[in-house]
DNA sequence: GGCCAGGCACAGC
DNA sequence: GCTGTGCATGGC
């Protein structure tokens, strides 16, 4: 078990620390990019899913209007490289669709769209919905992932359920408030999951931070 | 060639 | 409610 979730976070958010990525480590946080990221690198790999991006910029048609509107064939076609692309295209096309007919723009979507919004729509889990939220909207929500229930594992811990992670994540975030006090909340939810995915990448067993502990 | 990747929907218990 | 399966490409 965890000697010091705060000693964790520590070494997590000292992480984050790179000048480089956009800081609250989503490439291009903040827009709707986001969205579009989101349901592409459903159970794929970031390196496809920026190729399916690229397709997309390249086509002139990385945005919520050309999305929803375009030959779902098409979007299939550009999308390919991220893997499932008939089902991601269905998904993404129709959630463009609903985006505009609920909200009408990007800004607005962020302004009104609740949780349950999102889940309701098809293609959208928990970890999508609350990604987006995060990322693209800028609310107070930490992201779940698989390497989040690993890195918790590793650590002893026995969660099942996605909103006990969450709500144990954000509970021991907010008790280590000092230690962050120089960012707004959301963009800590934001940096400390990117860093246990970065991390995760190199060390899948989590060898490394189980020896500081 | 097998395995996995920043999941989710849907069927069948 | 829980578990199994399909979705599909690309890199190691």
């Amino acid at each position: 078990v965890i000697q010091s979730s705060g000693e964790l976070l520590e070494i997590l958010y000292k992480m984050g620390c790179d000048n480089d990525r956009d800081p609250w480590w989503w490439p291009q946080s903040g827009s709707f990019e986001v969205i579009a990221g989101a349901v592409l690198t459903q159970n794929t790999k970031w390196q496809n899913v920026e190729k399916a991006l690229a397709n997309l910029q390249n086509s002139d048609t990385l945005n919520l209007k050309d999305i929803a509107s375009m030959p779902r064939e098409k979007l299939a076609g550009l999308i390919k490289p991220s893997g499932f692309y008939n089902t991601k295209a269905k998904y993404l096309q129709n959630l463009c669709q609903n985006i505009q007919s609920g909200f009408g723009d990007f800004t607005s979507f962020c302004e009104g769209v609740s949780r349950e919004w999102l889940l309701g729509q098809k293609g959208l889990g928990e970890e999508s919905c609350d990604a987006i939220l995060n990322y693209a909207c800028y609310r107070e929500i930490f992201v779940v992932d698989r390497y989040t229930h690993r890195l918790l594992s590793a650590c002893g811990y026995e969660f099942e359920r996605y909103e006990d992670i969450q709500q144990w994540a954000m509970e021991t975030i907010g008790g280590y408030e000092e230690v962050f006090a120089d960012m707004e909340l959301a963009q800590v939810y934001a940096r400390l999951h990117g860093m246990i995915v970065e991390y995760a990448k190199e060390d899948k067993k989590f060898t490394k931070i189980q020896e500081w502990l």
